[in-house]
DNA sequence: CGCTTATATATGATATATCAAAAATCTCTG
DNA sequence: CAGAGATTTTTGATATATCATATATAAGCG
């Protein structure tokens, strides 16, 4: 019959996650890419109306990031987006080498061949990104290349954690942006990921992390402590 | 006035915490305690009774342990204390040992006298409770020595980290009860890290805290995979 | 004009009601 | 007595209302 074809439209409702779920994503999904700007209040409500869902959720959502640290509690009802402050920013980096370190290196025990080629591709397009200076994607296939490895360390909570660290320096990375000035050094460390697995070295595999993980604070840091005197 | 008088006697009333933290930390120290079981089902609505809270507050603990990986999700309405599998303690173990050795060479780094005399108070408590077979509070002992030493680091977010592993392998830990037969060799780990730190060895520290760490995983090993055959 | 204080508004915390779906229990059948 | 299937009970997810209070705004005062 004629509505049973109409039907066939209609895409199946996927309620396979809660609506929570669905704005932690969306929050995640928008720290990550510099849509806060560090120190805007956040408040339960507003998120609520902007993703389209009851209180209910938004606010499960919001405590969830509150708990993981992505987001602060200032007073008693305020929540607002951390300011990177430098010390912050040096426990965090201290904690990611320690992590994402040993995720490196087990991952380097456990090399697969697709491993390999979903790591050179997405290289590939972070130098192309990096080419036309859109730094945008540059940050997003940079995120990438980290957790597709770290992703292959077997590890999934020890991926959890390093997702969260990487949750609270989010928003200050579009301190980054005006005068984008990566260094190509991100790009030589990691061609020496690469190289590393292909080598079956999965020490190197760790260095060249954490040298990149290095590199970036050094980049980070200046940024945020040239803040931290204005505020 | 004798009401002024009167009103001397009254404590205020503690607002400062939320009905959510304080389940949350209800059940913290439940499951830390051994109050629940591996493989047990928890839902909001008995803890919400237990407590005495309704089904908001309860519901926000819950899901905050799930997100800690405190708690599992087994199907879409069935929440429980997650058995520790080889696997997951194996795991949890080597980001341990990781962050657990980093605390303690952080915390070695800036030692005062007061931490010294804290961490041999509780040594000596510990030791008491292990004479007269008071695993319980051995346990609990156990846990403030490693945790005031963590604090001592002046990173929290590393400490909160490292709480939210213990949390993972607190239910499992009453699996060494019945013939708990911690061996002594976590003492003398205890006491070389107290001698690290006297010392201002912040290395030695860091490997004492690891040894610890390394033999109380083989301790639980045993009994979980022991566990793992018959479920 | 700056600062304190009063007023208004917004917000988080909590309780509760509803609903669909899952889980547990019961029943009937072979 | 076992197992498939129907039924009942629980349960989590969500929306919503309420409330005390924090925060923002306006007003008043020095």
């Amino acid at each position: 019959m004629a509505d049973k074809l109409a039907m066939t439209k209609l895409v199946p409702v996927r309620r396979d996650k809660t609506l929570g779920e669905h704005v932690y994503a969306q929050l995640k999904g928008a720290l990550m890419s510099g849509a806060f700007q560090p120190g805007q209040k956040v408040s339960a409500r507003s998120v609520a109306d902007a993703v389209g869902v009851s209180f209910t959720p938004a606010r499960e959502a919001l405590s969830r990031l509150i708990a993981e640290g992505a987001l602060e509690t200032k007073g008693p009802k305020t929540v607002l987006v951390p300011r990177l402050t430098p010390e912050r920013l040096f426990e965090i980096t201290q904690i990611r080498l320690a992590l994402e370190g040993l995720a490196a290196e087990e991952a380097g025990k456990h090399v697969e061949p697709s491993l390999i080629e979903a790591l050179e591709e997405t290289q590939l397009e972070l130098v192309a990104a990096m080419d036309r200076q859109d730094y945008k994607t540059v940050l997003s296939r940079n995120e990438a290349f980290h957790f597709t490895l770290y992703s292959a360390s077997g590890m999934p909570r020890l991926r959890t954690i390093i997702e969260s660290l990487w949750l609270a320096i989010g928003p200050s990375l579009n301190l980054l942006y005006p005068e984008f000035r990566l260094t190509r050094a991100g790009i030589s460390n990691h061609l020496a990921v690469i190289r590393a697995l292909k080598a079956g070295d999965a020490q190197a595999a760790r260095n060249a992390i954490q040298k990149d993980i290095e590199d970036g604070f050094t980049m980070l840091s200046k940024a945020v402590s040239s803040l931290s005197d204005v505020t």
